[in-house]
RNA sequence: GGCCCGUUCGUCUAUCGGUUAGGACAUCUGGUUUUCAACCAGGUAAGAGGGGUUCGACUCCCCUACGGGCUGCCA
């Protein structure tokens, strides 16, 4: 059977995911992290994934952060089959509105936030939980009419039922939440906005999602959108809620979010692979390994090896995978960028398999070209100098092939009696100026200046 | 304050009552290498605390401590 399948294929499954970013911010390792394992879940079975922007908030939602969301996600590789914009489909959500109305679910309310605020506020002076008393859904028509034409703003709310809600979660197993102790969720704002609570519930039922995959964050939520589901007639989909990322002291990542941008992590030179296999193993059971693909990534994938335990996210665990990747690259990968380092494509290849073992980002190969085409200020120990000047004095003439280093060290060694590390480091650290890097009888045909001083 | 979740090597975790508590990454040592890296071999390293239940608890129950989340007319 073969396993390819081409960008319009068929569904094999009916198996769909979302990923839902609001566009109010460039997508960050925690973001990353929620839409992959909803991407990975929606290949693997061979379903849809869906790429929606919850854009309900229109103070904060920007273009310009849904343009990059989809730019970063693009860059990681990940492709999604239908984009939708909430933004589009507010129609839908005043009929959805309609219908809870009818059925009696949703009731007008009449306080204003500041009211609310106050209420919450005694609430918790009583040592009582701040939920909301359901103080409006006892007003009369009358009432309500009466306040209307008084210029009441009004906003409406959901009426939970007061049961235990319960779901198994995938990643968090049985959960049971005691609705009485949750206010009613507000649906539309005074101002005739709806809220995302609403918008996203109306959506995965009418977009057909079966599966959600998002943040421990959205634990309550779900939990009243799945009231919200079935008041509508739907079927909840299966949930789970993975755990969130702290730094590596377990402290809240969000307060460092402006390091963890994927524009930042790209522009240190992470590679897509290495972000990926990292987020789609930590805080799972398996191993980080590096991917070589993402098939790789979706055959090795599974939602219920994570824990339920917050999980500390160390950038710098990204380099050694970005470092593997970077080496395992052929040449026609990276030609270009030899290139642009002015490395003749007669050397590219040569260049190459010596470099690359020596880099653990990209950018670092300038550094190797630079010594190659410009010579290294020479490292020259005081003992040394006038064994290195006149080991110098001996180079033989170019062209320097990849016997030349040990035709070289051979001579001097005879010339000197030096020999092992004492003779061969100081000619290093004078050819290169530094202690490590690859085999010097590779480096020898690269290097085009000596740098005697 | 209320509700939900959590706590095993430095890190991510395995263990569905009886294990020398396993693996991966990191780290250390040895081998290999003119160096570094890579690779190979080996080592150090863990059940938050206290009560129960039980012949036996990392595992089940309770309490405490600590951590995370929610508690918006944000998402």
């Amino acid at each position: 059977m073969k396993k390819h399948r081409g960008p319009r294929s068929a569904k094999m499954s009916n198996v769909t995911t979302r990923f839902a970013p609001s566009p109010t911010g460039y997508i960050h390792v925690g973001n990353l992290r929620t839409a992959l394992m909803n991407y990975l879940i929606s290949r693997k079975a061979g379903g849809t994934f869906i790429l929606r922007l919850d854009d309900t908030d229109q103070e904060r939602s920007k273009q310009e952060y849904a343009d990059s969301i989809m730019a970063d996600l693009e860059w990681l590789g990940i492709h999604w089959d239908r984009v939708e914009k909430q933004s589009m489909r507010i129609d839908r959500y005043r009929e959805a509105a309609e219908e809870l109305k009818n059925k009696g679910r949703v009731y007008e309310c009449f306080e204003s936030s500041i009211e609310l605020e106050l209420k919450r506020k005694k609430q918790l002076n009583m040592h009582r939980p701040p939920v909301y008393d359901r103080a409006s859904l006892g007003l009369s028509d009358a009432n309500k009419a009466k306040m209307r034409t008084e210029g009441y703003d009004s906003y409406w709310r959901f009426l939970l039922n007061w049961t235990h809600i319960e779901w198994n979660d995938k990643i968090l197993g049985p959960i049971s939440i005691d609705a009485s102790s949750v206010s009613d969720p507000v649906l539309i704002r005074a101002d005739g906005r709806i809220l995302y609570t609403f918008a996203s519930s109306v959506d995965d039922i009418d977009m057909g999602v079966t599966f959600i995959v998002r943040g421990a964050d959205h634990v309550t939520n779900t939990a009243t959108q799945i009231q919200i589901m079935e008041a509508m007639s739907g079927t909840p989909p299966s949930f789970a809620h993975h755990s969130l990322l702290t730094g590596g002291k377990g402290e809240e990542l969000s307060k460092r979010l402006g390091t963890l941008s994927l524009r930042d992590l790209r522009t240190q030179g992470v590679e897509p692979m290495a972000l990926l296999s990292l987020m789609a193993r930590l805080g799972s059971s398996k191993p980080v390994e590096l991917a070589s693909s993402i098939q790789d990534l979706i055959d090795g994938f599974d939602v219920s090896s994570f824990g339920a335990a917050p999980t500390k996210f160390n950038a710098e665990d990204l380099f050694p995978l970005t470092r593997a990747h970077v080496q395992s690259l052929p040449l026609p990968a990276v030609a270009d960028q030899i290139k642009a380092l002015g490395v003749t494509e007669a050397e590219a290849q040569d260049f190459w398999n010596i470099a690359k073992a020596n880099i653990t980002i990209l950018s670092d190969l300038k550094e190797w070209a630079d010594l190659f085409q410009n010579g290294a200020d020479p490292l020259i120990e005081t003992e040394d100098a006038s064994f290195v000047q006149e080991a110098l004095a001996m180079l033989p003439p170019r062209p320097w092939t990849k016997s030349t280093w040990s035709e070289w060290t051979e001579a001097v060694k005879t010339a000197t009696g030096r020999k092992g590390k004492t003779l061969y480091m100081p000619l290093r650290k004078a050819l290169t100026g530094r202690t490590d890097g690859p085999e010097m009888a590779d480096i020898m045909p690269l290097i085009k200046v000596v740098k005697t001083g």
